[in-house]
RNA sequence: GGCGACGUGGCCAAGUGGCAAGGCAAGAGUCUGCAAAACUCUCAUCAUGGGUUCAAAUCCCAUCGUCGCCUCCA
């Protein structure tokens, strides 16, 4: 089967095809850095990091580039108000982001490229634009001419004349169109500013996006990313531009995903309903983040409220139990039992692979390793040795790793607690041989009030960090 | 006003023409001194009203409702 991809473009799910054979250019929209990062960037990051991911366990060498816009009017507002550096101010937030995306374990992008180191490109194609007539210099700024593409508004479906009779738009009576947009915009005192055939200023911001995929990925791309509040305009300006140059299709499939929703509102900025990602990390483990973006499709709106993530959290929980190991004592199983187990894990990963080539379905593919998650813990529980869970673990890990999941025990790292813990275990396990029920249940009672948790079972106890 | 998405069990969520995945929660049971974990079993006719079809959650029409974009936004 092949991989199928819901293409923004055509509004349908399309037969992947690269322009370059095994090879995926790839560019997804990064963040505008005034500010922390919260977690719908996180969902909009995971899910081109799974995408990714994806692409490279069929095989595919992909080149992931990942931009980060660190010029812009509320980079420097911010920066006014702080009184800092807009640079330092930029540089520091990128840090802060790159950080979360380690802990999230997302992949780092082939490239990071950012707007202030690309102004050479930028000026480039904006002077090309305007000498072919595609854009016009007023005052110091340069605007894109929306009129003289006809084929403007194909992305997202919408008609100049229709937007033009919406009139939300502040009419600037130096633009020609009241939808032509700022490809250069001269710069205030004070501000940052590059040198221009239009004086100082600085770049708009698409073209950063369009000068930054022809230079790190070409004319053309095979995929290009984005939150699906960038569809408009943001993403229909790029293709205007970039086309307007190249004469060529841009992205062959636009992928947009769906917005985090927190009560029913879109999680943003602006609505100042945000968690971040460093407040959401304090509290869960990245794995909790990917689990959630996973359970859902990429497309839609994600739920975000307290029950859900309290069901994530279980549901990372049983995940994580299939990776228990065998009882040491365990008899093992007919060899017939074992060979059934093996075939289950097969049977999941080409029900994972099935699920994953049909527009990265992450849901159901959660679904094919949730039940291998039960076949595993039903052998182990019918007594299979290790060595026969180990060929189905693996299938497990292998699956789990294509979409990021690290399913790492909390307890891994040892602590200085640790042979505290074991002595108070050990001296349990003596109160338990007595019989002395009421003390051994008060040592595990008051150790999980500390956080640590005791699980009894026939062959002795175990604990692990809550 | 224009463009678009969506409405599936208590909650989250797949499925887009042929007996409704999966997770969480809940109930019953196995195991266990108890607990936890694990395992077993139970739990929906798909917003509403029409229509097309041998057959619809899945196609068409209408109604109601929710959300996103049209201004910066992942």
């Amino acid at each position: 089967m092949t991989l199928r991809i819901y293409n923004t473009l055509t509004r349908e799910k399309e037969d992947f095809h690269t322009l370059e054979p095994g090879k995926v250019r790839m560019y997804v929209c990064g963040p505008t850095v005034y500010d922390r990062a919260h977690i719908g960037h996180a969902m909009s990051a995971l899910v081109f990091d799974i995408v990714r991911r994806y692409l490279e366990y069929s095989g595919y060498e992909v080149r992931f580039v990942m931009n980060f816009t660190d010029v812009d009017d509320k980079i420097i507002d911010r920066a006014k108000q702080s009184g800092a550096d807009p640079f330092q101010l930029a540089q520091g937030y990128i840090d802060d982001y790159k950080r979360n995306l380690e802990a999230l374990n997302i992949k780092p992008a082939t490239v990071n490229p950012r707007a202030t180191q690309e102004m050479a490109h930028i000026l480039e194609m904006i002077q090309t634009l305007v000498d072919q007539g595609s854009a016009y210099p007023v005052d110091g700024d340069v605007y894109y001419r929306v009129d003289s593409d006809p084929e403007y508004g194909k992305l997202s479906g919408r008609r100049l004349e229709s937007m033009n009779a919406g009139a939300r738009i502040q009419v600037d009576d130096r633009k020609e169109h009241p939808m032509d947009f700022a490809l250069w915009k001269a710069a205030k005192p004070g501000e940052p500013a590059w040198d221009s055939p239009w004086g100082k200023g600085r770049p708009g911001w698409h073209i950063e996006c369009s000068a930054m995929n022809m230079h790190h990925l070409g004319e053309q791309i095979d995929i290009h990313g984005g939150g699906n509040d960038l569809i408009f305009p943001h993403h229909e300006n790029e293709i205007a531009q970039t086309e307007a140059l190249t004469h060529k299709p841009f992205a062959t499939y636009w992928m947009h995903n769906g917005m985090l929703t927190l009560k029913s509102e879109k999680m943003s900025k602006s609505l100042g309903n945000m968690v971040l990602i460093d407040e959401f990390l304090a509290e869960h483990p990245g794995d909790v983040m990917r689990l959630l973006v996973l359970n859902g499709s990429y497309r839609s709106p994600l739920t975000y409220n307290d029950e859900v993530l309290a069901q994530t959290e279980q549901a990372y929980k049983r995940m994580l139990s299939a990776k228990k190991a065998a009882d040491p004592n365990a008899p093992g199983l007919e060899p017939a039992r074992a060979a059934a187990l093996e075939a289950d894990a097969q049977k999941t990963r080409s029900q994972f692979k099935e699920a994953m080539d049909d527009d990265f379905n992450s849901s159901a593919s959660l679904a094919a390793l949730f039940e291998l998650v039960r076949a595993i813990n039903q052998a182990r529980a019918d007594g299979a040795s290790q060595a026969q869970l180990v060929p189905a673990v693996q299938v497990f890990e292998e699956l789990t790793g294509v979409l990021g999941l690290q399913l790492n025990e909390e307890n891994t790292g040892t602590t200085k607690a640790d042979a505290f813990i074991d002595l108070l275990v050990a001296l349990r396990m003596e109160l338990r041989a007595q019989k002395l029920w009421a003390l051994a249940d008060k040592v595990r009672v008051d150790l999980k009030a500390l956080g640590v948790v005791l699980e009894d079972s026939k062959t002795g106890t175990t604990w692990t960090w809550e």
